[in-house]
DNA sequence: TCACTCACTTAGTAACCTAACG
DNA sequence: CGTTAGGTTACTAAGTGAGTGA
């Protein structure tokens, strides 16, 4: 606590002295004069300046990884199919992966259909040839060329805007509209809207609007002058869709299967290519439609229009040798190119943020497989130089040159907190940051070495943890935080991910700041794995593995926004518990009636559950009762149902209603039974019953409930604000739950649905139960 | 060096689908 | 058998990082 005050002197040794505190703290500064330019400004010299194994204690360096103890290597070996693809390069920059080689040779090479499992049998016979081809058992290029030739059929357009009925009109100020249709379209975005959280949003609404009047008047104006949003009702426009919605909902399922079909029909050419003689399913072909700009967070542009894409901003990429899709009619393509350094179909800009949209190819094909496994043998590779990274850079946290310093510290929240690099980002954009970017305002100090990190990260989604770092790291941030920073400014002055990738590629080549996410973790599954039994039910195991994958997310901080059923979802589980409580409870007392020596034995196990009030007890009993009633009604219906069906004569109305009637006054009996226990404090069942034997079987059962209940509402309450996808998706090594199904015989289906095991094609036909990350 | 472009991965959510439920 | 909760897929925004050129 005392020494807190001495927490922002940077180096270890502190001085009581105030004086020559103070001298001190003006000699380090000195110390870091050279750089005391911030990055931006600061000259190319400035960087190399200092080397710094001057520092006292430190330790050699031992950067290059030891001699990596070269794994036996299964596959060098050229396989199979070689196709037009491969050229000479084999491998060639990752010869580092040795360690980790191609996918091992798979047992069947022949590449038979594998598994009859996914594939429906009367899938064509042409197609299993096709797909037969195993990339990750064909030579490896050095991926610079994706293809040698490329067939496609280009994007697809969204259908032009169809006008609204006469009908369906925007009011202004208590007044019809007539809209050109133009502006018809783009109030309608926003009227389609208008129960969403965007359509409340007023940078939404502003941004929304004035490019309404802009388009409005550039067609022409309406009738209407319109200047003001608030005096804009687009309640027409919005019950007119939401009509639409159900009437399309309403169409029998026979057609809503024929539509489907037909616009399946339609899609279906678009829908895959041919590489390299290949067929492969292209991922997003369809042309983004126009809108209104959903920007997340507090995003500036959001609400602006997204304007519809016109074929003459779309530039097709191709093989030379293939036929060039056709624009639609009278239109142009912006350009056509045949690039085969790239992996996209087809391209254009999007006119809000200038960004660039891209078609490529689907999660399952060749390509993005074969970028997806490089990107973790990448990850698997680090693991051979994390540990001198880790003793380099707990060095360098006391480096005396604050680049270096500032470096060590970032990179130290890098591994441990898995934050992501953190680029430079724009006015128009939302205010959000990543490592490097961190701000003054983002870190606070708990003594003595907590630190607490609030801040908005990728998609505006909050990033806040408390955690106990390294005493030097505390030091540090504590440091860059000093005196002439004020709020908003960086942390990391003297730091952007450019410089630090660099830095990162002295130990590895293509080590970047993200691949520290895929490592940290798919080790991190790794260890949470290998400590579940291999025992129990697949149930049991399924619980397992998604708390090992649910802490993965939770390092990666994935969340997602609870649902809005949540929160009745979990009521109706926590009343669950209550009423098998209660249950146990009226049990409980009976058993004491029975056997009064039980209860001074042990009173208690004969206590109420406090949460089970009075109040508590008698919406349980109503609770109980409605279900009962409901029941009978139903059931009596159902009967009658099945009679009509038999060919019997039904119940008429007026039959029905006595006849559940005669069967509710048993529920009434039951509602009195419990209303007059209650009454006795339960000390009188209405009921009796079995053998105290019995009763404490039944008693046993119960509280085996009340646990898994109360252990599946944890699980779920666990789980509303973290999504596992994200993490399955993208970071978790597919082999390791590859290895997880075999080695504790869950079947696959289970851990990954069908387009995961897809896109893991690869990962599941190669690792086995021993593969390890 | 720096600002910008380009390509590609990562991300949450809306829309859709399906299997359990009553 | 219709509803609905929950899982899956589609969608597209928002990152990272390499490259480029002045």
């Amino acid at each position: 606590m005392s020494d807190s005050s001495n927490d922002d002197i940077p180096l270890s040794q502190r001085t009581q002295d105030k004086r020559k505190r103070k001298l001190k703290v003006e000699k380090e500064e000195s110390d870091f004069s050279e750089d005391e330019v911030p990055l931006k400004k600061r000259g190319k010299k400035a960087k190399e300046a200092v080397i710094r194994n001057t520092v006292k204690s430190a330790p050699a360096i031992k950067k290059q990884k030891s001699e990596t103890k070269v794994v036996p290597h299964p596959s060098t070996a050229p396989s199979i199919k070689t196709n037009g693809t491969t050229n000479g390069k084999a491998m060639k920059a990752e010869s580092d992966l040795n360690s980790a080689p191609a996918v091992s040779l798979a047992k069947k090479k022949g590449g038979k259909k594998s598994s009859a499992t996914d594939d429906e049998g009367k899938t064509e016979q042409e197609q299993e040839e096709e797909e037969a081809y195993r990339w990750w058992e064909a030579e490896q290029n050095d991926g610079s060329i994706k293809w040698t030739t490329l067939s496609h059929k280009g994007v697809l357009f969204p259908p032009p805007y169809e006008p609204l009925p006469k009908h369906v009109k925007l009011q202004y100020d208590g007044k019809p509209v007539d809209l050109p249709i133009e502006a018809e379209e783009v109030a309608g975005f926003f009227g389609a809207m208008l129960e969403t959280e965007h359509a409340k949003n007023p940078v939404f609404q502003k941004n929304f609007f004035e490019d309404f009047k802009t388009v409005l008047k550039k067609a022409g104006g309406a009738n209407v002058e319109i200047t003001k949003f608030e005096k804009c009702d687009f309640n027409d426009m919005f019950n007119y869709f939401e009509a639409k919605r159900i009437e399309k909902k309403n169409i029998p399922n026979a057609e809503k299967k024929r539509i489907k079909a037909e616009k399946d029909k339609l899609e279906e050419m678009y829908k895959i290519c041919y590489l390299d003689g290949r067929k492969e399913v292209v991922g997003n072909f369809r042309i983004e439609p126009p809108g209104l700009f959903r920007g997340r967070g507090s995003h500036p542009k959001t609400g602006k229009l997204k304007a519809r894409v016109m074929p003459e901003q779309v530039t097709i990429n191709i093989g030379a040798e293939a036929e060039v899709p056709q624009p639609p009619d009278g239109h142009k393509w912006a350009e056509v190119k045949h690039d085969s350094t790239v992996s996209w179909l087809a391209t254009w800009k999007e006119n809000i943020n200038g960004a660039t949209k891209y078609v490529f190819l689907a999660a399952n094909s060749s390509l993005k497989g074969m970028s997806d496994f490089k990107k973790f043998e990448k990850a698997r590779q680090l693991k051979n130089h994390i540990d001198a990274i880790r003793e380099d850079y707990r060095r360098e946290l006391k480096d005396e040159k604050m680049v270096n310093r500032q470096r060590a510290t970032a990179m130290y929240l890098i591994d441990v907190l898995a934050l992501r690099a953190g680029g430079e980002k724009g006015e128009d954009e939302a205010d959000t940051v990543g490592c490097c970017s961190l701000r003054y305002e983002h870190v606070t100090f708990k003594p003595p070495n907590i630190v607490v990190l609030d801040f908005l990260g990728k998609d505006s989604i909050r990033f806040y943890q408390e955690v106990k770092v390294d005493n030097q790291v505390y030091k540090n941030l504590k440091l860059f935080k000093r005196d002439p920073k004020r709020e908003g400014d960086e942390l990391f002055d003297r730091l952007d991910p450019p410089s630090l990738n660099k830095h990162l590629q002295n130990y590895m080549p293509g080590l970047t700041a993200k691949v520290f996410r895929t490592y940290n973790a798919s080790k991190t599954m790794q260890d949470q794995l290998k400590k579940i039994p291999n025992r129990g039910t697949v149930n049991e195991k399924m619980v397992a593995f998604n708390a090992a994958n649910r802490a993965v997310a939770i390092l990666c901080n994935h969340q997602r926004t609870v649902s809005k059923s949540h929160e009745q979802s979990v009521g109706k589980i926590e009343d669950k518990i209550l009423e098998i409580k209660f249950q146990r409870f009226r049990l409980k007392m009976q058993l004491a009636q029975l056997d009064p020596s039980m209860k001074k034995k042990d009173p208690a196990f004969f206590e109420r559950d406090p949460e089970l009030t009075d109040e508590v007890i008698d919406r349980l009993i109503d609770l109980i009762i409605t279900r009962e009633r409901e029941k009978v009604t139903k059931k009596v219906l159902k009967e009658n149902e099945k009679k009509v069906a038999d060919g019997e004569k039904g119940l008429s109305e007026k039959e029905i209603e006595k006849e559940t009637r005669e069967k509710l006054k048993a529920v009434d009996e039951l509602a009195e039974g419990y209303k007059k226990e209650k009454k006795s404090d339960f000390k009188k069942p209405v009921v009796s019953v079995a053998s105290p034997e019995k009763l404490q079987q039944q008693i046993e059962k119960l509280s085996e409930r009340a646990i898994n209940t109360t252990l599946q509402l944890k699980d779920k309450e666990d789980n509303s604000t973290v999504a596992l996808t994200t993490s399955k998706i993208n970071y978790i090594d597919p082999r390791l739950t590859v290895m997880f199904s075999k080695k504790f015989n869950v079947p696959i289906e289970k851990l990954f649905s069908k387009t995961l095991r897809e896109k893991f094609k690869w990962a599941i036909e190669s690792a086995d139960e021993n593969w390890t990350f």
